[in-house]
DNA sequence: TTGTGTTTTATTGCCTCC
DNA sequence: GGAGGCAATAAAACACAA
């Protein structure tokens, strides 16, 4: 048997004429009459009863009522019901009697009332909830989508970019060496390099542009550049370090820099450690 | 009308607080 | 230990499509 509260027991409320016990069976639990009152007969089971004397009130209501039937609350109380639950959620005994009064139900009745109501707004509050992390979610993801979009289209540039300066430095290594009075670089990559140099003046002293963290890339003097690892079978080859303006001190005012390219077949012919003089600034490193 | 899904009212058992 | 809250659940009431 639950503690706190009144029970009684079944048989004795169908049979008997206690007006108390047919008050409840009007209202509070209507569902044990019409649904299992013979179930209940049989097993004699304890239901609960109210937890106090004074519950015991608005016989007049409940009279009207057929005790057949489990009823809703008419518009007016649940509208009631409604505007106290706004102002406070919860229930504290003085004011369920006044409700209950007011309302013309019993006190178990509103308690119950603001208990289910409790429970509907908790549900509700936790859909909210969940709609507000989803929308959250949904806009990162979007945001996220956007940028790794971005990214592979800067990284696909890159790649192209880089072909095509290959492209260019192989035609260039496939001519004579001369002094670049005679024989001066191309337009093409002069206008690469002469954008690499503005990259470089722009940035500072230290390179610090990052595309990819991850992706392959050699260092060009002090300026990063982004040669795919696939590539360095090619002309261009990586170098572990190149000899920077800083590094040796001179700065005889040139803007373009030192850079390292040879295939294979130049170390092949030049020898390892040879220094591969293109307009006087292109080191071999090994 | 009937089957089905949803909402509302109420019960039960367990838990926490005082 | 009593009172009250909550989660889970039952079942009536209701809504609505077929």
């Amino acid at each position: 048997m639950e503690s706190g509260r009144l029970y009684f027991d079944t048989t004795s409320v169908c049979r008997g004429n206690n007006s108390m016990n047919m008050l409840y069976l009007g209202n509070a639990d209507l569902s044990f009459r019409g649904r299992s009152m013979m179930s209940m007969e049989e097993g004699s089971k304890r239901r609960p009863f109210f937890s106090s004397p004074d519950e015991l009130y608005d016989e007049e209501y409940y009279e009207e009522q057929s005790p057949e039937k489990k009823r809703r609350l008419t518009s007016e109380q649940v509208h009631l019901l409604e505007k106290s639950f706004e102002e406070e959620n919860k229930l504290e005994p003085e004011r369920k009697t006044q409700l209950a009064k007011k309302l013309g139900l019993q006190p178990r009745q509103v308690a119950v009332w603001f208990q289910n109501r409790r429970a509907r707004w908790k549900t509700k509050q936790l859909e909210r909830d969940y709609d507000v992390l989803k929308s959250s979610y949904d806009s990162l993801l979007s945001t996220y989508d956007s940028i790794v979009k971005e990214n592979e289209k800067l990284k696909s540039e890159v790649v192209s970019l880089n072909e095509k300066l290959q492209v260019q430095a192989k035609e260039m290594l496939g001519e004579p060496l001369l002094d670049k009075e005679a024989n001066p670089l191309p337009i093409e990559i002069a206008q690469i390099f002469s954008i690499k140099v503005d990259d470089h003046m722009s940035a500072g002293s230290v390179g610090s542009a990052v595309v990819d963290e991850g992706s392959p890339h050699v260092v060009v003097d002090s300026v990063d550049s982004y040669f795919p690892a696939d590539n360095y079978g090619g002309c261009v080859a990586p170098i572990e370090r190149v000899q920077s303006e800083e590094d040796d001190g001179s700065d005889d005012g040139r803007s373009y820099f030192n850079v390292f390219v040879a295939s294979e077949t130049e170390q092949q012919n030049h020898g390892e450690g040879e220094a591969l003089n293109w307009w006087g600034n292109m080191y071999y490193v090994a």
